[in-house]
DNA sequence: CCGTGGCACGTAACCGCTTACAGGTAACCG
DNA sequence: CGGTTACCTGTAAGCGGTTACGTGCCACGG
């Protein structure tokens, strides 16, 4: 038996198919009789509103789509979180997209992404053209590569403000010789962060020393085994991430190392289990939840906005691009 | 300017709107000469198929929806990353819709999902009804709250047999007041859980003690330090997540009580952070990325099989039910 | 030379819903 | 009592695709 549509309701219920419409939108009168006749029929044939055709005509779909590069760690997850609490008090759908490993595969989701969602959020680190396949949609969107591209609305963390606030404190607990397990290249948020991490290490007068790494915790583990290997240990280490600072943490306890006592270590993210390890991470705090909501608030306003926001008509500067100022937290590992 | 349409790209290469779906969809006869023409029109016109209006005549949509409690915590985390895995392996999408705090809430997620997808995850804990109007959507459902009803098809952890497993362990390593901090009452895994841990106990000659949680860290912590100043403490817990484990060890360290010496701990699902806590959580594993894997390549196989394994027409028995076994994992925590 | 078949392509009818507009009825006013 | 006016309700044209079916053209065989 195939579902019920609206035809089948209007027939049953002995009325044209818009007072079914009607009542269903609770737009335009009906009488309180019919009403209930028809809301008897929806009842009686167990209807419901066939959402993709119902978008089809209005042009609305109340979903949203993220792009996201990986769905691995906690970041993401807390980030989702935050969309889906701010979704859900819009009254939206979330569409989730992920493991996009290149520019073809980031670019083709989006553009999948036609005629389902009313806007999207783009967290993929390829950035240029694919804002470029954004747009090309047609469609409000907001970019949370860590870049701020021109007239596009984005949200970024101040990752250089983050490092430096890391590398300052590592300094002011007495570290001489600090240094750095980075994210993976071409990523922009690791990208700044490097930049940060070694700007301030140069005003402070000291040598930058970077291995890299990839965002996740294996890659820390990694990592810090070549410190380790290398022979000059250093007396404190910014890793780029959580993840990877547990993982480096991890290591040093594997090779009988005390942190913070021989090595002091400083993440970035503050994810749920920085304070359940022991030590306790010292790391610099990024509201994840409320980045992800705030995201997707600003996205519904642009929606709602009838296009003002969007890449094409925006005027720039005009909190277009926002910037969420990490905290330190300090803890255990310093 | 708006987004072209098919009959844009029609237009401008002279042609009919069969002839570009053609193309599109690679099916029928074209001539090369005019396929390059449409390819051709399609470029300068930027034309991206509206998925939308495709999903209404073909009545597929390629998504998938889960219906979920909640997103917090790395359980339903990694599930989420199990499934998107698969989904994208299918080239299906995923719309993820949660915090349903009540039977109507997710009942009327379920019906908003009408004409979204092409079939549904549901891990709500509130079953029968929601099943109903499940059901009554005509889309086949897979269920993972832990029940298995009836001739819906379902994929649920073998909790009582872990619980049993975590009980007998406690006894081998000599512990013989053996507590239980529970989840949420009406969560049919909660529930199970705890009957294997009675049974267990019972069995084993001694008494059951149960504090209630909520699957919450902060309540595996306050559950904790009931147990604490209530003055009998255990010399061992089972409890009924890792998350709330966690916040228990937590509780344990801040009252200056050593894990395992003085209280043995025993977690549940071994989410990524348990092997990261000092002492790393004794726990029984389950498979959850391989989980939400599972379930949406048996949700893909429904939806293929033109309704076969639907809630309609399977025959029972017949693998419908699915049940995963964990296995403990012994760490430093007991 | 005409009938036939195959092939490339166009026409138009859907898919299920919304909505502008028209139509019909009853109440109301002068 | 005819003519508004007002209010319900129905009709039908979309929304942007897919696809069954029909048409025109050409090569081929009898």
């Amino acid at each position: 038996m195939k579902a019920a549509t609206i035809r089948d309701v209007a027939a049953h219920a002995s009325v044209s198919v818009a007072s079914v419409s009607r009542v269903l939108n609770g737009a335009g009168p009906v009488t309180e009789a019919t009403r209930q006749r028809i809301l008897q029929s929806i009842a009686t044939l167990g209807y419901v509103p066939h959402s993709g055709a119902r978008s089809l005509s209005t042009s609305r779909t109340d979903t949203v789509g993220v792009i996201l590069p990986d769905l691995f760690g906690e970041f993401f997850s807390e980030l989702i979180r935050g969309m889906d609490l701010a979704a859900r008090a819009h009254g939206l759908h979330l569409i989730v997209s992920s493991s996009h490993g290149n520019v073809d595969e980031a670019s083709s989701a989006i553009r999948s992404m036609r005629g389902r969602v009313d806007g999207l959020i783009v967290l993929s680190p390829y950035l240029d053209d694919l804002g470029l396949s954004a747009t090309a949609t047609q469609l409000p969107v907001i970019l949370m590569n860590g870049g701020a591209v021109g007239d596009m609305a984005s949200i970024a963390v101040d990752n250089r403000g983050g490092a430096i606030a890391a590398v300052q404190h590592l300094c002011e607990i007495g570290r001489r010789r600090i240094a750095h397990i980075s994210g993976p290249a071409g990523n922009l948020e690791a990208e700044a962060r490097l930049a940060g991490y070694a700007e301030a290490v140069v005003a402070a007068g000291m040598d930058p020393l970077t291995v890299d790494g990839d965002f996740t915790q294996a890659s820390g583990h990694q990592a810090m085994k070549m410190l380790i290997s290398s022979g000059s240990l250093p007396d404190a280490v910014f890793v780029a991430n959580d993840a990877m600072a547990i993982g480096a943490l991890l290591a040093l306890q594997e090779h009988g190392l005390k942190c913070p006592e021989d090595v002091a270590l400083v993440g970035f993210d503050d994810v749920p289990t920085a304070c359940l390890v022991r030590p306790a991470l010292t790391t610099l705090r990024v509201d994840i939840v409320g980045i992800g909501r705030r995201a997707l608030d600003r996205l519904n306003d642009m929606i709602h906005s009838k296009g003002a926001g969007l890449a094409t008509g925006a005027v720039p500067g005009d909190g277009l691009h926002e910037t969420i100022r990490p905290t330190l937290i300090i803890r255990g590992s310093t």
